[in-house]
DNA sequence: GATCAGCCATTCAGTATTGAATAGCAGCCC
DNA sequence: GGGCTGCTATTCAATACTGAATGGCTGATC
């Protein structure tokens, strides 16, 4: 009925998160009975029952589970803003950067480094996350990633293309010889994904992109990578990256997916010097890292 | 340094909105005392000068204006979550719907009144705006759009395909005849985009899209119809709008633009049942539109 | 089965926050 | 220039909120 104070939210998010009253008054520095208090108050303030309690904790409802997305959203906006108050001098303060897993543990660390050699006093926070949307839950400031983006208050700079072919380790490939053909898999293991996303969604070079044709399934590209260098199977890999690992390309000219890489970041923070210097690197990084595969 | 209570953001936005302390107090409900000692606390959190203090009001400082997109967000998300925790029983509850000024103008109405028609308890917010990332800053719960989702966290259905031509006012026509090529352009006037959006972008039947082409340019698709239809020269049009709406085809064959249309929600909201119930109209009713132009 | 750890609810004193009232200041209109 | 309006800063009493302490509860552990 009434809107409930922002501190309720919080209130709210902690205790979801932590699964107590007493723990998230732990975390958020407070006492168990004030969180207890907050947690009724926002209760009789949405006319909704958020928790059952018991003895071992609070038991959320499901209708507090459905508020809970939209209080994280909340705390990652809030972040976001304190991220954003520091003093914008130059190469200091915290810069939250996103990209996926393979290309943060493989492509970013030699840029990074480089970069906070230049730039002692500067964060940087890398979270590691294959979902597309980061930036617009302000999850990060800026994000690397392998396609367009299409929202309008983003700005981007593509860096390049890469390939993405298929590979397998030089020890899978003794083993197994190379295959002959696309379509006819026998004797192969092909890794791949559990559930295709939409941007390799498709028919490649008449081979149907879809969770039947893969025989070892994961969404983490990290674990498919790291499955194919261990001689699980073939599978899709950037070229470069593929390159750098030593790599050995499989049917190398039927096969082959053109991506576009893409460093993004929010309109609200082109302003920002640290932002600006982080991203200009990324791009710099990114376009040698490509241009490799030449 | 230490991180604000929620409360203050709230503060914050509330004295970046109103312009004043006294005007914030207002909308929130308090006093303007309250809301200065805020403002100051928040200052003193943060370590940043956020407002000079004049007579006439705050003037919110370069840091300031920096944070209010994250404020934003907040306020956004903790919308979306009083619209989440209403209870969800058949028919009742606030939908908050998105779409383009254009489509939100024409095709939704009536599919919105049938909707009302069906379910008196059920309130509609229906928020006009040409920006496509309302849904993940949880401006709105569903979005009507022109384009795929890419969002990994988004859930969309295809609802149809659209095609944009050429077109305009039989005024227009009248007094100016049908240009007969499309490269040549003297005695007519073109309208069309300030800032080209991207999905807008490209080269179409050897026209290239930019700025330059356009004689009279907006960045409102509700102006650049409404400059159609008042005859101030050729435009882009959907051609089922087109079609309602009387306009007269220009070139008809020429130009032709493909677009999909799209009814998307957040994942999150897949269970809920007034969304799904909003979603389904809103699919089947565009669906409908959609095919009267075969 | 007894002990212990961890949790929530309740009480109560202390503190911190709030708001009404006031003073002071700048700009606008007659 | 006088009167008016709207703004911020400050004071002070009242209120609301907080946290330490306690009791009661369940489940795990030995």
């Amino acid at each position: 009925m009434a809107d409930p104070d922002w501190t309720l939210y919080r209130a709210l998010l902690a205790v979801l998160t932590e699964g107590s009253l007493s723990g998230a008054a732990r975390a958020l520095g407070q006492s168990q009975p004030t969180l207890g208090r907050q947690i009724a108050a926002l209760e009789a303030d949405l006319g909704v029952a958020l928790f059952t309690r018991s003895p071992a904790g609070l038991i959320p409802t499901e209708a507090a589970l459905e508020l809970r997305p939209h209080a994280q959203a909340m705390a990652a906006a809030a972040a976001a803003l304190v991220r954003a108050a520091i003093p914008d001098v130059d190469g200091q303060g915290v810069v939250r950067i996103t990209a996926s897993e393979v290309v943060g543990g493989t492509v970013l660390p030699p840029i990074l480094a480089e970069l906070r050699e230049a730039n002692p006093r500067l964060q940087i926070e890398l979270v590691l996350s294959n979902r597309n949307d980061d930036l617009l839950r302000r999850e990060a400031d800026i994000a690397v990633r392998m396609a367009r983006p299409t929202q309008g208050a983003l700005y981007g700079r593509k860096v390049g293309e890469s390939e993405v072919r298929l590979f397998a380790s030089a020890g899978y490939i003794q083993k197994h010889g190379q295959p002959t053909d696309l379509m006819d898999r026998t004797g192969h293991t092909v890794v791949g994904f559990d559930h295709v996303p939409a941007y390799a969604g498709g028919v490649v070079a008449n081979f149907p992109i879809m969770r039947e044709i893969f025989d070892v399934r994961s969404d983490s590209d990290l674990a498919q990578l790291a499955m194919i260098q261990a001689g699980v199977g073939i599978g899709g890999c950037q070229v470069p990256l593929a390159r750098r690992l030593g790599l050995v390309p499989v049917l190398a000219d039927a096969f082959s997916f053109p991506m576009e890489a893409w460093v993004v970041m929010h309109e609200d923070l082109k302003t920002s010097r640290r932002m600006r210097l982080v991203f200009d690197a990324l791009v710099e990084g990114l376009r040698v890292f490509l241009s490799e595969a030449d």
